[in-house]
Parts: C-alpha cells; sequence; structure tokens
DNA sequence: CACAGAACTGACACGCGTGTCATCCGTGCG
DNA sequence: CGCACGGATGACACGCGTGTCAGTTCTGTG
C-alpha cells in the first residue's frame, strides 16, 4: 500500500498552493503542480475537477478558517477591555494569517482577477468582513469608544491597511515580530500618527547652508 | 481623410481600457476591445505590438500620472501647516484616482497577476511610493510631528488604507462626496478612531431583556 | 500464484485566442 | 479619370495548455 486517497490528495493540494503562491494562477500550469508533486497529470484529474476547482478548494479553505478567526468584540465583557479584545483580534488575524504565508499570498493577491465569478466571491466575503468591521464600528461609536465618522469608510480604511501589511510581509519577505506588529496596527488604529496642528512649523533647528 | 493615425490610437486605447477595467485582463480578448472600438483585429496590431502592450502602456501612464500628482511635504513652508499640506496632497491623489475611475480600477487590481515581470514591476512602483512616504515619515519623526514607530509600516498601513478606499469606490460604484472623504482619511491618519483606554468599559446603559 | 479491481500514467486530440498577411478600400494627386 | 499608396480588413495558421482515455502497474485477496 502506498497511499491512502485521501494523502494524496492532500500531497497535490500542498504542492499546488505552493505553486500558485509562486507563479500566481494564470502563469502556474497544471504541468508544474503535477511536476512539483510527483504524480503524472492524469492523476491530478483523478482528484480535483479542474485547475479552478483545486484553486478554489484552496481560497475557500483559508476564506472559512479566516472567518472563523474573528471574535466578536463584546463591549460589556468585565473580564477584557475593548482594547485588549481589539488586539487580541488583530493578534489572531496576524498570527492565522503569517501561519501559512502562502496561502495568504494565494488570498490576498493571487486571487484577484482570476475570473469573473470568482471576483464576485472575492468581493463579497470581503464585503462582509467590511460588513462585520462596520457593524462594530457602529456599535462603538454609540457607546462613545469610537470617533464620529462614516463607519463604512472606517471598516475599509482599516481593512486596507491590515491587508497591506500582510500582503508585502508574505509577498517579500519581510520579517516582522508579530508582538511588535500587532501593537503598532493597534497604535494605529487607535490615535493614527499625525501629530500636528494647522499652525505651520515655524522655525528650522539648523540650516544646512543659507541660499547661494 | 477619415482619421489621423494619433486618433486611432487613443481610439483603440480609450476603449481598451474600457474592456479592461470591466473584464479584466485574463478575461479581456482582443476581439472584445476591436468590438468595443469598432476597428478590425489587423487595425489594432498596427496601432499595438499586443496585447501586454497596450495594457502596460495604460498602467504606465498612470503610474507617471500619479507619481507627478505626489507633492513634497515642506515642514517649514512658512505659508502652509504641514496639515494642510498633507490634505492637499490626499485631496490631489484621490481627486487624480477618481478622475478616470476605470483606469484606477486596472492599476488597483486589475494588474496584479498579468504576469511575473508584471508583477515586478507594480511592485517597485508600489515600493516606491511606499519609500517616498517613508522618507516623509521619518523627517516628521524627527521634527517630532509624527508618532514614533516603524516607519515604513506606517508606510504601509497608510497606503493600503488609501488604496483599499479608492478601490472599493471605483470597484463598486460607491459614491463619496470627496471632500468630506479626504477629510475623514486626513482625521483617520490624524488620530485613528479608537476612544478606549485599556479598562473594560462597566455598565451597560439599558438592558434590552434581562437574561430569561 | 493468479486474478480482479483500483490507482496511476502520459501521449494525444481538441479548443481557444493570438498574431499574420494577402487582399481590399478610399483618398488625393498628376 | 486613373493610379499609387497608406490604411484597414478578417480568414487563417499556429502554439499552448488543458482535459481525456486506453493502456499499464500496483495491491491485496482467494
Amino acid at each position: 500500500m502506498t497511499k491512502a486517497k485521501v494523502e494524496r490528495r492532500q500531497q497535490i493540494l500542498s504542492h499546488a498552493r505552493d505553486v500558485f503562491a509562486k507563479r500566481g494562477y494564470h502563469t502556474a500550469k497544471i504541468d508544474d503542480i503535477v511536476a512539483a508533486a510527483g504524480v503524472a497529470r492524469g492523476t491530478f484529474y483523478l482528484y480535483f475537477e479542474d485547475k479552478r476547482a483545486i484553486f478554489e478548494e484552496i481560497v475557500d479553505r483559508t476564506i472559512a478558517r479566516l472567518g472563523m478567526t474573528i471574535l466578536r468584540v463584546d463591549p460589556h465583557d468585565s473580564a477584557r477591555s475593548v482594547a485588549d479584545q481589539v488586539r487580541e483580534n488583530i493578534r489572531r488575524i496576524v498570527g492565522m494569517l503569517l501561519e501559512d504565508r502562502a496561502t495568504t499570498k494565494i488570498l490576498l493577491s493571487d486571487a484577484v482577477g482570476v475570473d469573473p465569478s470568482f471576483d464576485r466571491k472575492l468581493q463579497s466575503f470581503f464585503g462582509e468582513m467590511a460588513n462585520l468591521l462596520e457593524g462594530s464600528i457602529r456599535d462603538g461609536q454609540e457607546l462613545g469608544i469610537i470617533a464620529k465618522g462614516d463607519a463604512r469608510l472606517l471598516a475599509f480604511l482599516t481593512m486596507g491597511a491590515l491587508r497591506e501589511v500582510l500582503f508585502q510581509i508574505v509577498a517579500r519577505g519581510a520579517e516582522y515580530d508579530q508582538e511588535k506588529l500587532v501593537e503598532a496596527m493597534f497604535a494605529f488604529f487607535r490615535s493614527g500618527y499625525l501629530r500636528v496642528d494647522d499652525v505651520p512649523v515655524p522655525a528650522r533647528k539648523n540650516t544646512r547652508a543659507r541660499a547661494r
């Protein structure tokens, strides 16, 4: 006995993941996948309908896991402050997405532009995320713990910020201390970073050279 | 005389833009473009090397325009506060990108995953943007007008937030008052939105129903 | 050890979309 | 009026990658 069906399936799946992450959906050929997995072309089609199907399975799994990862923030939890709960959520999301970088790269960049119906699926998933976040922001605004303003916009700003950083980390090989990352993001959402008022900075400390 | 060469070229280019924005790079076929432009297949190849070339031209133009749009922030300008200069930059970027939504959609979503060398080009462009922003953030930190923290990270958070909002606007048809948008983004970068400290919210104002 | 059934193989056919090119058109000039 | 030339046309050939399937090997069972 060599391999149980599930194992072979998993083997193909995980090599496909690597190939998709490396080459992107359109550039990745079935031949690349089977070569990486060390099986013949025909074997691939024994386990998966077609290229699109295996890709979809990878993305769907990740979407599902990401969905499970997010915790509802309860502002009335007497044990944990809202700040801690938000921090914890960021930590969980970052942790989950950095755990399997290949898959994250696929979700955040290769899954775009596969085909129109796939695009709709993605849009609707990220839209769902945004709705969730928007709801939480609205709740927070009613409680006075989130600044006033268009909640949907804030949701997108937040998602975009998170998304970009994670994308940069998984797409290039950037290494970051995970806990520092979480704290920096939290600080960003909490207080932004511009410490300016609306008056010009008056003087220059040391002039390099006076105008000639 | 029907059309000058430049006009015909422009005509194909602008219809190609619409088609790419609507269908995405891989789904858009040359036949779609020529049909939209109302010319024959052969005519297309009289004006453009191939599909990749016309797409690249669209993206390159947009990249160039975007590059021109960004102004260097001078913290010692006695006429305009840093806050105003930052606001102005956001306004210009948002304005420029919302001016031609089809092209913006192409830049922000369809240009990903075209092919490996195109991906590198895009990465390097956005990387360049990030460097610029990172530099400005560093300057600001030295002047004490930007909060301490990893400047590169802050740059990515900022870019991602901007990017996502603009993408949502151009991808779905969301309408926003442009000036409100700018102000909301500025407020977000300036102060974030979480108004929480690290202690739990103690009491609930009005309980909907007591636990049954 | 023989045999059946399952798992695997890779050469092949097919479809799709690209880019070409022989031919056609229309405009302006002699 | 006719000729020449740049521009436009679209049927076609070609290449590439997918999915299939007839044949082979492997496995475990009587």
